[in-house]
DNA sequence: TTGCTCCTCACGTCACGTGAGGTGGC
DNA sequence: TTGCTCCTCACGTCACGTGAGGTGGC
């Protein structure tokens, strides 16, 4: 209660380990008493204010709004536990929230910058293997990115199918194939050569017109449309014309059989 | 590019996760595109609106700010990436910042909602286990939070200093002693005997007037001057009477020798 | 006397949230 | 026709930050 003993309003903060406007924001919410003044004007403080900014800060510092802190200083002990209890639930949560969006933002710096779970990434490796270029495996990465943002369920499994697929060589044969005709021009012959080999792989697999396409068989129909935009925008025009002569056969041949 | 293809933004806020007035605050910041209009004015987005949108979200929910954000979507991928390293670094400096709140909110609830590390906790249980009674257990804990605020080295050794001390039977006895007084008439003759046991006692550890007060021994002045205020309110006027005679005593016994 | 702290308004910040008032789509 | 979404302002929110203009302490 001496002089010695009471501090300035920087002092208090400066001990606590806060602003001086933080603190006077607390007194003007009415959180912390407005201390006795000296003979000029100054706000003197003493022990009693360091314990009650001590818990202001602590409970300010783990999250919780200053209207709800307020609640808090004046609550019995054992809704203050309970209150505790749920503040600590909130911060482990919080926890967990920021090592998953480590995962996204690393994620993001890998590779192309779109985050993929890892077997998609595999995926996308096991197409580089198969002798796919950089950028056909890029359309294809952003072709899934939208899958999983669409559907992360049915994403999963089709990629799981997808890889399945990709097994075979045929089928790798094919992505090779679309990937090259990018340099081809729209009336290479080559074109109808590769459409038939893709109408055949897909009738050898009980394969419609929508599993042959790139974004084959999926129920989303928000996300066909995106993908089939999303191809669109990236093919060139001879993968443009790939894909008519594609639908050309698909079209004679009659709808697809329907069987799984 | 087809109609179907086109997502609104209620679609597109959906789709990626966010809400509708983030998206328009992310084209008004013009860190997305504005897409083109359909017939209605509505916006229409496209599969790359999505991509954007998704890498704006990302990095948002990391904690990047907007305006860093704009740099980062048309940074060079040697600075992407360097960023996004040290994005990563500050949120897992966020996770364990967040483990040392979720301690002292801990701390806040433990027995008098005001936080200390482990070894003061044994400190004050030793106290309680000598027989001093919960209120003077209380006010030694707000003296070692305010040493702590002031000083955590310090109060860390002086805590060392006091724990060895504890285990000699005379200053629990003392202790007792102090917390019994509170109680007591001003004018009771035991407050004598216990300011001579008080002041033989130090003169036996050679510890002078500062040692012997409840805030003995402390460098820092504030918290010294903090220390002696807060124990000035907490005290009852016996024990006020009893810090008066313990003075009394050292002064006509001279100042401290000052051996260590 | 200089530099630092204190005082009280009061507007600024950041990333949106929330109506206000109106129109188009199914 | 009803309910839902869309549109554009434009003010509100939260916990302070940041001057603006002035005075006291060392």
């Amino acid at each position: 209660v001496t002089g010695a003993a009471m501090l300035t309003i920087g002092q208090l903060a400066a001990y606590v380990g806060v602003t001086v406007r933080a603190v006077r924001h607390y007194h003007q919410r009415g959180l912390l008493a407005e201390p006795a003044r000296d003979a000029s004007g100054y706000r003197r403080y003493g022990a009693q204010a360091v314990l009650d900014l001590i818990r202001i800060k602590t409970l300010a510092e783990a999250g919780v709004p200053l209207a709800r802190v307020e609640e808090l200083l004046s609550a019995p002990p054992e809704q203050f536990a309970e209150a505790i209890a749920h503040i600590d639930e909130a911060l482990q949560e919080e926890v967990r929230e920021l090592e998953r969006r480590r995962q996204r933002i690393a994620d993001l710096a890998g590779g192309e910058r779109l985050f993929l779970p890892p077997d998609f990434v595999d995926f996308l490796d096991e197409l580089r293997g198969a002798g796919v270029r950089p950028r056909t495996v890029q359309a294809e990465r952003e072709g899934w990115v939208l899958l999983l943002a669409a559907d992360p369920e049915q994403a999963h499994e089709m990629l799981r199918e997808k890889r399945a697929s990709l097994a075979d060589p045929a089928l790798q044969r094919l992505y090779r194939g679309f990937d090259e005709a990018f340099d081809w021009d729209p009336a290479d012959p080559r074109l109808e050569e590769l459409a038939d080999a893709m109408v055949q792989f897909a009738a050898e697999q009980s394969l419609g017109e929508a599993e042959l396409s790139a974004s084959g068989g999926i129920d989303h129909p928000t996300a066909h449309g995106l993908l089939s935009a999303h191809y669109t925008e990236v093919s060139s025009p001879a993968q443009e014309r790939l894909s008519e002569l594609c639908a050309e056969r698909l079209t004679r041949r009659g709808p697809p059989q329907g069987g799984h």
